[in-house]
DNA sequence: ACGGTAGTGTCTAATTATTGGACACAAGGG
DNA sequence: CCCTTGTGTCCAATAATTAGACACTACCGT
């Protein structure tokens, strides 16, 4: 199985088509916008496996501001798709802002050819990865009980369930 | 109910003690270590709400491996509590694996005053957000069936229901 | 010391959810 | 064209969840 499709996203012709050649080999289906204005559509049509978005598009803005919305806008509307970002402007505080947005993973320009192959496999890896419900569940009964300090009836309470079904899970 | 108990952990008493003034104010308590040795057993101890933790340790080594270490370990023992790194390095590369390695946030030396406490205040927050079973069954069913391209089948074998229990669940 | 509040552990009986099994049917691939 | 796979839909047996009740403990304020 071969890893799907990548969506980018680069106001730069030639960074698409560098990111293009670097990961043609890698993937099923390489997809690239110049402008994020279709990112959506493009998204709900091509249904790619992992976004790779820049995060500057004004000239001269390096804020990085824009990336950050279209991440926020994209995540919002498909939570299930990872979000790479990439930006020349190397930044801890937008890198930290970016990952507590919800991107998968942050690069920096210039690239290593084989880095970037490597983080967009490993985010969609990441994203595919399915539990079962019953440990979903009872990791996240463990939480509930921990916030409650041990606090049983408050728990169920908090997690919609009745006292006696979470003694019974919980057992 | 105010803000609970942080650890502190950093290896310069100079250091630990500007924290400490700075965040006497808003947490009932500062617990502070100069070395990480104790941690697991401090933490066991006090129960706190929020770790802030070094990355480095050793004299001249500054690529942030030990607290990267620690921050693991500490997550992995003690994974509802969260953990918020700082360093004086900011290396993008570092605060990312800090991110994908479980830490709640990550802030670099010297920090202000104002964005510290509200970086510990919100990891305390973030971590302690507990949502219904029902609410997080559902969306990890969206997940499930979207990873699964609908099919229904494998879906539920993935979540480890039975194909009829999925489909009412839909429904 | 006292009553009030809140939580636990346990039970019952009614209600729901979940399950394996079955069946007809549609789509797709050697 | 058969064979596989998955859907949509039933059924009846089993398991889980629920509200409600009860005695008991722990703590809190007066």
């Amino acid at each position: 199985m071969k890893y799907g499709t990548v969506l980018v996203i680069d106001d730069s012709e030639a960074i698409l088509t560098a990111v293009k050649i670097c990961l043609e080999g890698a993937f099923e289906r390489i997809v690239t916008l110049t402008s994020p204005d279709k990112a959506l559509a493009s998204i709900e049509q091509e249904h790619p496996s992992v976004i790779l978005l820049d995060m500057n598009f004004s000239l001269g803005v390096n804020s990085g501001g824009e990336g950050m919305m279209w991440l926020t806008a994209i995540h919002r509307r498909f939570p299930d798709i990872p979000i790479v970002l990439i930006t020349a402007y190397a930044d801890v505080k937008l890198a930290v802002r970016a990952l507590k947005n919800g991107a998968a993973d942050f690069v920096t320009k210039p690239w290593d050819n084989e880095e970037l192959i490597r983080v967009l496999k490993d985010a969609i890896d990441k994203a595919s990865e399915v539990v079962s419900l019953e440990q979903l569940e009872s990791e996240h009964v463990r939480k509930a009980l921990n916030k409650c300090d041990g606090n049983m009836k408050r728990a169920a309470d908090l997690l919609g369930i009745s006292r006696q079904t979470l003694y019974n899970k919980v057992k």
